[in-house]
DNA sequence: GTCTATAGCTTGATAGAC
DNA sequence: GTCTATCAAGCTATAGAC
């Protein structure tokens, strides 16, 4: 194989991606080596602890992108429709509208080795507050607002559920679409 | 190994389970064999095509399933609304209360090798045009009652993603809870 | 910091005894 | 119709050259 270097970012990048694609039992090094143009002995020099180490890192940077570009901008200044509508174009920009899995969905199978499942739940558990803070600003009640929070991300993975079995977008289009009706109280 | 035998029904059951919970990179064989009790030798013997013969009988048989206990009580005789309860009570049990995995979900992802993908497809499909003609006997028109089918759909997959990784079925029985009032158009 | 080469294990699958 | 024993291929992981 030919020399290649590839930045901590792009090759981060490019393990997501296939992660995301096939799942932890599908990702394997073979798919992880030709997506990055790495070998092997390559991708262990950069994560000493093997793929346990590779699938521990993405879920920690998705965390953080996460953070950064849904939770943040949802306690940001303007009204709570504002701030959806940037984050709903975020959402939209990371699951490529909804061609992307989600790692909750791929990664939650119970053959995964290592304790992902505590990183996966806490990072679910901070988007369900942060979908729920932005509702209860718009005028819910804490409890409505949970629920709100709640039927918001079950319809962004279910659709992605529906996109990968029927091959077609819409699903997901029409999930985002929905999602301001879901957690912004309006006028009657 | 002890000799053990085992019924058509019960081993495609315990086979289907393995499937459903691990999805079909992690249904290897030594899983499949310890779940079952039966070696491999002996599970290529009722499935000489292998596990793609597994996994195309377990589909084949849940498509069965889901026509003979969902879409047919559909449109069976009574109310929609008691239709669908019927259907509901139904689906809870298939679902274990939230605790099964759906293997449009599992089964998936690219990573799969025979054409299993339009099976699924088509078992969605008749899944959806079921509640969409429910949605519609009670009400709805033609376009509404499809997007509500797809929304009930959603709601259900979205539901069982969520209860895998908080380890709490209450997503799914808040899921359930809510499909009357998707699919039923209800008196104002 | 990348590569080639390979170790050791698990996978899906098969041969043949009973 | 089940079992034990085994195979080749693919898996994760490592040694060592450059």
């Amino acid at each position: 194989m030919a020399y290649s270097k590839v930045g901590d970012e792009e090759l981060l990048s490019k393990i997501l991606q296939v992660f995301r694609t096939y799942g932890n039992e599908g990702a394997t090094l073979s798919r992880i080596s030709e997506a990055t143009g790495l070998e092997k002995a390559s991708l262990y020099h950069r994560f000493p602890g093997g793929k346990r180490d590779m699938v521990r890192t993405v879920v920690e940077s998705v965390h953080e992108w996460f953070g950064e570009n849904v939770i943040h901008p949802l306690d940001a200044k303007g009204s709570p429709a504002d701030r959806l509508h940037r984050v709903l174009r975020n959402l939209r920009e990371f699951y490529q509208g909804g061609r992307n899995s989600c790692l909750l969905d791929t990664l939650s199978l119970p053959a995964v080795e290592g304790r992902l499942d505590r990183a996966l739940r806490e990072s679910l558990l901070a988007w369900l507050e942060g979908f729920a803070r932005i509702a209860k600003a718009s005028g819910f009640s804490e409890r409505a607002a949970r629920e709100r929070a709640q039927d918001a991300i079950v319809s962004i993975e279910g659709a992605l559920v529906l996109v990968r079995v029927l091959h077609d977008t819409k699903p997901f289009e029409r999930a985002l679409d929905r999602l301001a009706e879901t957690l912004i109280k309006m006028e009657k």
